[in-house]
DNA sequence: GCTTTAATGTGAGTGCGCTCATTTTTGTCT
DNA sequence: AGACAAAAATGAGCGCACTCACATTAAAGC
């Protein structure tokens, strides 16, 4: 029966539920595989045959979230707003989404998102990194022509929004507020680099 | 005795020359403390009295080196420089100085000067980040008035601080000489936020 | 020298993420 | 239903960083 089949595959999203609210009570480093396993009562090693790592697991939750936001962003935006502005509804739909894990997630991010690119593959972190810069690139191109290669440009650029998301990580403002002066800061220096007629 | 007092302590440097080695021979993850232990000659628990964890021993790796390079930086400018100038000596003198490390070093950065803090306190990447924005304050005090909240700002270089350093690890070219524009690229983009007359 | 006290070294033990040979379950074909 | 292969679950075991109760050594007081 196929349907069986996809029944049991919902084992997945299961394990995702379990260890999101583990991770939220407990933290992401004090929660063990092992108290995985057991509350979703299955044998310590079965959740390795759905994830194959417990930081692959968390980056599922966050790779899920960023996609929710970027499709808010594609609802969201107009299509006529100005660079940095489009770039700041990208990120503020991402982090609206990130936000139920925000207390958390910081390690995961940390070394799923890296800058600093492991040999051990993270595959989930490189095509968050590739999905956003996508975005990034497209905006780049619709506004203005840039002043340098692509390349260094869009190094430049994942370095930004990582510091916008640790920003936003250890914001203690009402509603993490101060994140969004931060976001348009440093969206505005960016934006300073392309072509953009109006930056400002 | 005094001396001999002394003269244990540098048993710390014996374990740091060790661990150089090794890291730079297997890399960082592969070697083990263990491996350090053996061929330091001592027992397996013993680096954990000197050290409070691998990672702070690499880290003490990372943050004499950046010393040093600071103190380059010292040595070498003018005083007359304008303000992205400045900082472009200090990071290259630092990463002159990181260079013997520059192969395996990625890991301990990217965990111990993470943009993203850690409730387990790494006190090292905490001392190096200071003094390292210590610096940066200066410039931008010493050169025009800033924008923007000095907090906001010194946020702002250190994911760019970051970025540079991932770049550079992950530079192929003939002695990182893309580096150089990237650092040059990104310094004047955080210029641009200083109310500095010069910049490019 | 001899004893005392503090500093340092020791290594079996702990809990972690993760592996993998084996067992159990599932879906298909007669 | 029963036989069979493919898929999934299992949990003992591994190597790791790190701990800690104890052994060893060194410095100081007598």
């Amino acid at each position: 029966m196929r349907i069986s089949k996809k029944a049991k595959k919902e084992n997945r999203n299961k394990i995702l539920d379990i260890s999101a609210n583990l991770f939220l009570e407990k933290g992401y480093q004090e929660t063990t595989t092992r108290n995985i396993a057991v509350k979703a009562g299955m044998a310590s090693g079965t959740m390795f045959n759905y994830f194959p790592s417990k930081e692959a697991l968390a980056m599922t939750l966050v790779s899920e979230a960023l996609t929710k936001g970027r499709e808010a962003y594609v609802r969201r935006r107009t299509g006529k707003e100005e660079f940095a502005e489009d770039l700041f509804i990208l990120i503020t739909s991402e982090l609206r989404q990130l936000k139920p894990y925000r207390k958390y997630i910081g390690p995961v991010i940390e070394s799923g998102m890296s800058l600093f690119p492991k040999p051990t593959v993270s595959s989930e972190g490189e095509k968050i990194r590739q999905e956003h810069l996508e975005i990034v690139q497209e905006a780049i191109t619709r506004h203005g022509c840039s002043s340098a290669p692509e390349f260094i440009l869009l190094n430049l650029y994942w370095s930004l929004y990582l510091g916008i998301i640790a920003f936003w990580l250890n914001d203690e403002s009402r509603n993490q507020e101060e994140t969004l002066a931060f976001i348009d800061y440093s969206l505005h220096l960016f934006s300073g680099t392309i072509g953009d007629s109006s930056n400002r």
